[in-house]
RNA sequence: GUUUCGGUAGCCAAGUGGUAAGGCGAAGGUCUGCAAAACCUUCACGCGUCGGUUCGAUUCCGACCCGAAACUCCA
């Protein structure tokens, strides 16, 4: 499998650092308010990796954290006067729901920030011991690191030193590009807000926790590490030489996915022009969304077109009409068992290809086509076996039609409601009463429920 | 200014040094009592603009135009 390496700048064969296994680090979000499509991709993008990793017969181990502490959680929980923790834990339980509704796998380990003080302090003692790290010179209680000392800075965005800007008004800097890593208790902040160290009682930096973090999770040095485009810097630059002048060799790949944005504009929280998964819950059903999310490839811009949406779900719509199709038709055949086949050769390509959703979905439409004809023709061999390589497709995707609800209680008797009423319509288009049978037709278009004559009879699905 | 990344049909969106996947949508057809669904056919002589390299460029190179992201708060 290739993979595009943002510190390399080119694709690269990915090769684990352990035979048969790979770990990922993702950065997930920092609870400070609900999440918007733009973090949902952002999930999703890391989720189908791991997938894919999953069925080339790898063990994953994928950590992503959640940044419960920082200067907007402080703030936005000040605004709304609720705790901090509270704030955090609020807005954790928004990301959990919405990661659940889009069938994004949980990982192996979500560490919070909050949680993991102590490794974090143990890494800032050591760029303190290997001279990497200074208290801040005006004697606030912060602790930098030294951009100057570090000699690869800047080897993640290719950037050099002197070109960057920093910020030049921080008296508490010898260089203005140094950042914080650990910031000490202000009278402003809630005591909660900060916890004893060897430099003064504080809180630590944004970036110093992710490097803690995938190093107690991960080992000093792993597969991948993940996040959005908007993280390569600062937050990605500072996490690679905080965790390499440790002397932990940390990622071996950088993989940064797009960001979604709308009308042209990054969608974020400061601009005001997010959309909320509830946007798009409420248009068309969750695994629609889940569609539409992965059907730009995961290093592309996404501009999200509400209508687009709606597009993504005729779409898979589609493929979920050909798997029940199949299954219903192959039912009394010997073939009514899916088997597990092998996938199509060009879908592994555009999955191995730099994860090529977009490449992907095109073969899975044409499986669907192929397997759908198939079925006309009555052709059962061969239309097992675009079944069985559609369903295996869309599983790998997490596309899935979900099975859960045809097994249920209420399914059943909701069927056996509409098989009387398909029943009656049937009597009424034998004696070419053809105004009650449509009349029938058109209360259950009513209500979403979509009725379809073929060869095999009549069935009902829910539109 | 510096560093990244884009600009492909009505819309979404892949891709390639050899003549443009797939989806949505639209039109026509097959099927149907009529529909729906499904299938078939058609829908970019064109891939931001202008040059260059080449037998050949949308693809490589250069310049330019437009847009996006980052530059110490962001997935």
């Amino acid at each position: 499998m290739k993979l595009y390496d943002t510190k390399a700048g080119e694709l690269r064969d990915f090769k684990p650092l352990v035979a048969g296994r790979v770990s990922m680090y993702v950065c997930g979000p920092t609870v400070q308010s609900a999440p918007h499509i733009g973090h949902l991709r952002s999930a999703l993008v890391y989720d189908l990796m791991a997938r894919w990793f999953t069925h080339l017969g790898l063990e994953v181990q994928l950590v992503r954290n959640v940044t419960d502490i920082d200067d907007k959680v402080l703030e936005k929980a000040d605004e709304q006067s609720v705790t901090w923790w509270e704030l955090a834990y609020k807005n954790e339980q928004l990301f959990a729901a919405d990661y659940r509704r889009l069938a994004i796998g949980l990982p192996s380990h979500e560490p919070r920030a909050t949680g993991h003080i102590p490794q974090m302090i143990t890494l800032i003692e050591k760029l303190v011991e290997l001279g990497y790290a200074y208290g801040g010179l005006d004697g606030s209680g912060d602790m930098y690191f030294n951009t100057a000392k570090w000699s690869n800075y800047g080897e993640l965005t290719h950037q050099k030193l002197d070109d960057m800007e920093g910020e030049r008004s921080n008296p508490a800097k010898i260089n203005p590009q140094d950042f914080a890593l650990w910031k000490a208790a202000k009278f402003t902040e809630p005591e909660s807000a900060s916890w004893p160290s060897p430099f003064g009682s504080g809180r630590p930096g944004w970036h110093i926790e992710c490097s803690a973090m995938a190093a107690h999770y991960l080992g000093e040095s792993f597969d991948i590490h993940g996040g959005g485009l908007d993280l390569r810097f600062p937050h990605h630059e500072n996490e690679l030489a905080q965790s390499t002048a440790a002397g932990h060799s940390f990622a071996n790949y950088w993989v940064h996915n797009g960001l979604v944005s709308v009308q042209g504009q990054k969608m974020s929280k400061s601009l005001g022009n997010s959309v909320l998964s509830s946007d798009l819950f409420d248009k068309v059903n969750d695994k629609a969304v889940r569609y539409y999310l992965a059907s730009a490839h995961y290093r592309s811009i996404l501009d999200y077109q509400p209508e687009a949406t709606v597009e993504a779900a005729a779409a898979l719509s589609r493929l979920h009409g050909f798997v029940a199709r199949a299954a219903r038709e192959l039912k009394e055949s010997r073939f009514s068992e899916f088997a597990a086949v092998e996938l199509p050769d060009e879908f592994t390509l555009q999955m191995n290809d730099d994860l090529n959703i977009p490449g992907a979905l095109a073969v899975i439409h044409e499986s669907a086509t192929a397997g759908n004809t198939d079925l006309d023709e009555q052709r059962l061999s061969q239309a097992h076996q675009r079944w069985s390589e559609v369903v295996g497709m869309l599983e790998v995707l997490g596309l899935s039609l979900d099975s859960s609800n045809r097994t249920n209680q209420e399914h059943r008797a909701l069927d056996q409601l509409i098989q009387t009423l398909i029943a009656e319509r049937n009597k009424a288009r034998e004696d070419k009463n053809y105004q009650r049978a449509d009349q029938i037709r058109d209360q259950l278009i009513e209500i979403g429920i979509e009725l379809s004559d073929s060869t095999s009879g009549t069935h009902w699905s829910l539109n």
